[in-house]
DNA sequence: TATTGTTATACTCTATAACTATA
DNA sequence: TATAGTTATAGAGTATAACAATA
């Protein structure tokens, strides 16, 4: 039966097969990956997210940039906050409906989100290094497929 | 009613290039679809790939399970604690090396096994039933490139 | 000393509910 | 009433550190 000393394959070939489990795994080794590239006072990608997002819809209220990156409103909140206080954006009031906050860089949200994003292209070209021009975009059109988009 | 707004179309094309980002959106889009379709006493995803590999493995220790599916042994613990308090796994000691914890499927795992399959079976089926099969083997093969295996 | 497992803990992500202010 | 935003909070998921028992 069992030796101790000798390790049997273990057979996973029933999550192995799930899209989910696959999911589960890859966004791991995605997180683990640039985690271990960034510094402590790096941002993280849902922050560079945020001010790409910015920088292209200057102006865009908190909601839209939440709408449009899949962050619910009582989400956003706290992570505009912590950019507004590491000084990356800019809240203003909407001059036209009072209930809208328009977000908009500084000068220093926009040097964050450059060293940000050459952090992000550095990460995912590590992370697909083993994959074709074709099988990237590929993935990445069955990505948006499954997410809904 | 508020003022019909003249939307101007959000540009995340930078975010929408990543596959990091899209992975984040496909997990949530799967995660949303598996929570909407499961009852407060079915299994979660992990509780179900569990029960998955210590079937088709039994006497497994519970670091080897954690091994299987990427979860540290700290995180394994109170998740193996949890399938033991459900009556859904038996804890053996192993008679060869006292350290070791060896796993087995109740009866009553067994079925929840099935159910737990069937949900997850169902859930997979809806998110990938725009994909051919083809292209949904050819996405397994990528996040298993990604997760680096 | 190394390995297996446990407990405590902390941080992030995500979710709901209750609240304020404005339309 | 509806919408935009905030705050509080709770639950997963995941990380490290310290510890006990066994090899």
């Amino acid at each position: 039966m069992t030796e101790p000393t000798v390790s049997e394959p273990i057979d996973s070939s029933w999550v192995d097969a799930q899209i989910g489990y696959l999911l589960r795994r890859a966004s791991a080794a995605m997180a683990a990956d640039h985690a271990a590239a960034a510094g402590p006072d790096d941002l993280r990608p849902v922050q560079v997210s945020m001010l790409s997002v910015v920088e292209a819809n200057p102006g865009i209220a908190q909601g839209e940039l939440g709408a449009t990156l899949g962050i619910r409103r009582t989400n956003t909140a706290p992570l505009v906050s912590r950019l507004v206080e590491l000084g990356l954006v800019d809240r203003r009031p909407s001059p036209i409906d009072g209930r809208r906050v328009e977000l908009h860089l500084t000068t220093a949200g926009r040097d964050a989100l450059g060293r940000g994003r050459e952090l992000i292209v550095a990460h995912e070209t590590r992370m697909t290094a083993g994959l074709s021009d074709h099988e990237r975009a590929l993935l990445a059109g069955l990505l948006r497929r499954i997410a809904g988009r």
